[in-house]
DNA sequence: CCTGAAAACCGGTAAGC
DNA sequence: GCTTACCGGTTTTCAGG
């Protein structure tokens, strides 16, 4: 993990099909040189996969809510994670400081779907209440940087 | 937007450097077809980029926050949009319905730069106080599908 | 809007520095 | 570890249905 690699990262941030003689010429190596370490970039995991952005509401993903979990006695973060994995609407969660145990960001299709979504999450073990928050208008979304 | 577009949309956020005539392939289309399509989606905007998922940890971005914003009297979601865009540490924001006004997900290399972001979203027209949540291992991280 | 073919172009490998 | 060179396959364009 060099100086060169994080400019091939950056090149393919902003176009991940872009040619490796293309984001040779501008980081200064040959095409071979950066399909060498683009391969082992994706080899060792620093690169976890190729993919494109598509426009939210094409999904018709547009409701939106972060949730707090409260859980009673220990949690355990393992556990957590195996069954939010089951939950698609499940954007990102973690657990986390402060009186709640773990915070949730969903997004479905409608209302109906997030009420449901929101039922699948709640099956988690332990889990006494949630604390939602329902999206009214998005502010600001970035790329995953 | 038909349905063979969301095929060809589903095969390329799987792998956004799947050649035209693989995805053909699948979808049950020549490569000319994919590619026209492709382009047409872009053109249009509903596949917004072609981007690499990293390793959050490689960008040492580690040390993720959710706060809630909690103001006094009326909150102007634009000029919250404006401010929040100046923070480059803010993953994704909105408001929200509940007691607090706004949700936003805070991502910094380590907690004094955590700190420092709260301190500029902080600054926010009419913001009474804000309620933190300091995320201890992230559970879950998709696309933004 | 699709297919199929032809030409240009790129990816992947191998030899050499 | 990088570069140049080469071959096979893919992309891209275009004529035709």
């Amino acid at each position: 993990m060099d100086n060169l690699d994080r400019q091939i990262i950056e090149q393919l941030r902003l176009n991940a099909r872009a040619g490796y003689g293309d984001i040779g010429a501008v980081v200064g190596l040959s095409a071979s040189a950066v399909k060498r370490r683009v391969d082992r970039l994706v080899e060792t995991g620093v690169i976890r996969a190729f993919t494109i952005e598509v426009d939210p509401a094409v999904d018709g993903l547009v409701v939106e809510a972060y949730v707090e979990l409260f859980c009673r006695g220990t949690v355990a973060p393992d556990e957590l994670r195996r069954l939010l994995s089951t939950v698609p609407e499940v954007v990102d969660a973690g657990t986390v400081t402060g009186s709640a145990d773990a915070v949730v960001h969903l997004r479905a299709r409608d209302i109906p779907g997030l009420e449901d979504a929101l039922e699948r999450v709640r099956v988690a073990p332990n889990v006494d209440h949630t604390r939602s928050a329902i999206v009214l208008s998005r502010l600001i979304k970035r790329d995953p940087r």
